[in-house]
RNA sequence: GGUCCCAUCGUCUAGUGGUUAGGACACCGGCCUCUCACGUCGGUAACGCGGGUUCGACUCCCGCUGGGAUCACCA
């Protein structure tokens, strides 16, 4: 049988790293085995569900190159286009006695519940349908109709389920724990546990990856499965990903969405190879490309305990795949982030590439490498005060306007001829490389810290530089 | 509260009865150096506790403690 492994977002709000990270899971699973990935909406909520954050799902999964075999924009692969599946099985368990329908109300179930939990009983269902005689020919709710019931499933009170899972072992489940679960609702719409239910049955899912925070649902599933008369899938839970503070992930935590990583200036390398490495591991290696991530994986080399996100290390990775980018790449990936920012681009590709490249070992991410950019890509330098107070002093005039006359009469402005000019002010004035190299630095970039000072002159090019030179020069007497 | 899951440096982890408990991020220090970085060398730092099993436990078993998840007409 080949391996089938699908992931399952519902369209209720951004698409999470921590979610995600279940999804990437699924889908190195079946790369690794030359099965198949399949991609379903999970959007039986239709008050919670929006086209905007199915546009959101989609387009991070795939600027994380997470491609899927099966699903959007193929409608079969939405819940919301399969409720006649749904209806037909629901029937099916009706007929069989597998389920009942079950008359109490919302109101009722909350105050039972509430009691419960008043005398510190369990809270779930307390089965006060379940015995009622089978109605032939009983139809499924609608509310429209006036047949404002649910419909229950009727587990079994007896024996245990036991989930064989392939992260967690071996798990297992008293059945007279499981209440009756709603598995259709007044309203007609089938309940998640249930439409999950009969999707991976007809999808012949082998492999269900998911989050650890199902592992209370999968003998309830398990049991459904059964009574529909399908064979359960295998069961991979994942430990969930919390944020530093140990709390589940959330908006609180800053940044949680991949659009967020995205337009951060993250590459989506770095978040893979990131998410991959947290709760699994393949010895000490660390980076990881995505050929190698589908090459290794396995639930076996998956960790059983949760993991606390760490967005240093993610920014490392995000560093690392920076440093080692191509430049020609990195000019390219770098323009919407030069835009967004709204500089006009004063160069070329080529240009580009040569200022990129000395900011690369400077820069975690392109938003921070554009932050560091300021200087070649706009002539509106703001000199910082103490930096001018420091190195901006009159003695260093003369060499300054010796060294502009120098660049000025380049023919040529690279890195090489550059420091040919500095090295003949340098001897002039009897000064040592430092001596210079920082009150230039600091009339060309406004400030203390760059890259090397050839580089930055030879980016700059040799009219921007003598303007800016001759500027500190005017500063300086003043 | 019931049920289920989990437990090695601050964090991600390697480890599968005998190791100076290894790597990575972060942090600290040296070197390199025109600044900042990069790079490089080195350092601080962990087996939650208590019982067993065993010649020997980080490793196996039990308990405790501590975390987490879940108990909806949400997914």
């Amino acid at each position: 049988m080949t391996v089938c492994t699908r992931y399952a977002p519902s369209p209720t709000g951004s698409l999470h790293i921590g979610n995600v990270r279940s999804g990437l899971f699924a889908y190195l699973f079946a790369r690794h085995h030359r099965g198949r990935f399949i991609l379903r909406i999970d959007d039986t909520d239709r008050e919670r569900s929006t086209q905007e954050s199915l546009e959101e799902i989609i387009a991070s999964l795939q600027w994380l190159g997470i491609e899927w075999d099966a699903g959007p924009p193929d409608r079969r692969y939405f819940q919301s286009s399969r409720f006649d599946r749904y209806r037909e099985a629901a029937l099916r368990l009706l007929r069989e006695g597998k389920a009942y329908p079950c008359y109490c109300t919302a109101q009722e179930l909350e105050a039972k519940r509430r009691q419960a939990e008043r005398e510190r009983r369990k809270p779930g269902y307390d089965g006060t349908c379940r015995d009622k005689p089978y109605e032939a020919g009983l139809l499924l709710p609608d509310r429209n109709s006036g047949r404002n019931y649910t419909i229950r499933f009727r587990s079994p009170r007896e024996g245990q389920t036991v989930v064989e899972d392939l992260v967690k072992g071996h798990s297992v489940f008293q059945n007279s724990e499981l209440d009756d679960l709603i598995i259709f609702r007044s309203d007609g719409v089938p309940t998640y546990n249930f439409a999950t239910v009969v999707d991976d049955a007809d999808f012949e899912i082998t492999h269900v990856v998911r989050g650890d925070d199902h592992l209370p649902n999968t003998p309830r599933q398990i049991q459904i499965f059964l009574a529909l008369g399908y064979t359960p899938p295998a069961y991979a839970h994942l430990p969930m990903v919390a944020g530093p503070d140990g709390k589940p992930l959330s908006k609180r935590h800053g940044a949680t969405s991949v659009f967020a990583y995205r337009d951060a200036g993250y590459f989506p390398e770095a978040l893979l190879n990131y998410l991959a490495r947290m709760g699994w591991s393949h010895g000490d290696q660390e980076i990881f490309s995505k050929q190698e991530l589908i090459e290794y994986f396995g639930f076996e080399a998956c960790g059983k305990s949760p993991g606390i996100f760490n967005p240093e290390k993610l920014l490392w990775l995000n560093f690392h795949y920076l440093k080692q980018r191509p430049p020609a790449q990195l000019a390219r990936e770098v323009i919407p982030f030069i835009e967004k920012r709204g500089y006009k681009i004063p160069g070329d590709e080529k240009w580009l590439e040569k200022m990129v490249v000395t900011l690369r070992e400077r820069a975690k991410t392109l938003v921070e490498l554009v932050d560091f950019a300021h200087f070649y890509l706009s002539d509106d330098i703001k000199v910082d005060p103490k930096a001018a107070a420091k190195f901006l002093k009159p003695d260093i005039a003369e060499p300054l306007k010796a060294l502009a006359e120098g660049i000025a009469a380049l023919s040529d402005c690279s890195e090489s001829a550059v420091q040919a000019v500095f090295e003949q002010v340098l001897a002039r004035f009897g000064l040592k490389l430092g001596q210079l190299a920082q009150p230039v630095r600091v009339a060309l970039t406004g400030g203390t810290v760059s890259p090397g000072i050839y580089e930055v002159i030879a980016v700059l090019g040799a009219s921007r530089t003598v303007e800016r030179l001759n500027r500190a020069v005017a500063s300086i007497g003043a």
